[in-house]
DNA sequence: TTGCTGACCGACG
DNA sequence: CCGTCGGCCAGCA
């Protein structure tokens, strides 16, 4: 109890998650699901992506794709291209909402979290 | 209160 | 290789 006090809320566990991303890294709906332990509820991860906007915080929801590094929720994010300017903008190649050299910028909380 | 939808993933044929 | 289906949980009409 107490201990680490993750008594938050799936969606704000997400939102933690999210900001831990690194500048220039992504990652991706699954991983986080299975960080969280929740392996399989992958589609709770895009809709607490989808609350990010109800939140007060900056959530770099743009920094999360799906497993095969395509921007799935670009439209979500508000545009039609944002998204993906925002990735570049960071050093990382977007083609066709297609992430170049995914697992090199592939960021896994399970394992850089530890 | 019930039922549908949704920024996904993995399995099966 | 590609198409199809089920499962997961939470918000909303």
């Amino acid at each position: 109890m107490a201990a680490s006090g993750n008594d938050l809320s799936f969606f704000l566990k997400v939102h933690e998650v999210v900001k831990l991303i690194p500048f220039g890294r992504v990652t991706s709906y699954g991983a986080i699901a299975s960080y969280l332990g929740t392996k399989g509820s992958a589609r709770m991860v895009g809709w607490a992506m989808n609350a990010s906007h109800h939140s007060l915080d900056s959530i770099p929801a743009h920094r999360v794709v799906n497993r095969s590094g395509l921007l799935t929720g670009k439209h979500n994010f508000g545009g039609s291209e944002i998204m993906q300017q925002l990735l570049e903008s960071e050093g990382i190649t977007v083609i066709g909402d297609q992430i170049q050299d995914f697992d090199f910028f592939f960021w896994d909380p399970a394992k850089e979290l530890l």
